[in-house]
DNA sequence: ATATTATATAAGCGAATGGTTATATGGTCA
DNA sequence: TGACCATATAACCATTCGCTTATATAATAT
């Protein structure tokens, strides 16, 4: 009974965290491949806290996991989340999402762990 | 290029409208049919203004229409939407969800309009 | 016309969001 | 050890959110 509530608070809170263009697009990216946060700093233009706190929220409801690497830490979509399952028929979703990841990715060749 | 772009953040702005418990509750009742704008109040002990406020989001981003018959005001998902095909299925992604709404709906047997 | 009913809008308020700059943490290398 | 690198956290700030109360609107009904 109150299972089923959570349930609905927690798939909100799902849609609410993509409900950002920034962590839509990183989850798109991820969705095609693991990430270095360099990445994301590189090609969305952002400062690299912003970035950190947007994992950070992506990485609170279980969506997102992380391994370190030497100076670098790679993010990848978690496939223990309850909502792994989902993700690629939300990113599937958007219309011209291919070419968006395509864009987004050809900009972070610069990036420091590249 | 730049529509791409647009279809990232109108899936954003869709994704973000759904991320409040409330208003994925009303979409999930209106996934299964048209309700009334006191059905909501009355199910979701939520006053009449908060329930307008949030009608009015769903209204902006397209995804609910509404129809005017005498006193009352029926909500229903616009087939128009472009979003529209996604709802099921998001909808259907709620665990339990099935359960939610019966009890929801159970809940305004004394709206106004019924 | 006037009262009544359902709904919408406006204004105000505390809490949450998403960015900033500054600083802390923790692994790596000389 | 101490310097350096990527990342995380803290503190702050402007904007947005979701609610409240009060009031406006628009369709009945008398």
């Amino acid at each position: 009974m109150e299972k089923i509530k959570s349930n609905i608070s927690e798939t909100a809170e799902l849609f609410k965290t993509l409900g950002d263009t920034s962590r839509l697009s990183m989850v798109a990216m991820m969705n095609r491949k693991e990430c270095c946060v360099c990445d994301f700093t590189e090609c969305f233009g952002m400062s690299q806290p912003a970035v950190s706190q947007h994992l950070k929220k992506l990485r609170n409801i279980g969506l997102v996991k992380a391994r370190r690497d030497g100076y670098w830490t790679y993010l990848s979509l978690d496939e223990e989340s309850r909502f792994y399952d989902m993700v690629p028929y939300l990113i599937g979703a958007i219309p011209g999402i291919d070419e968006h990841v395509d864009r987004l990715f050809s900009k972070c060749e610069g990036a420091s762990c590249c």
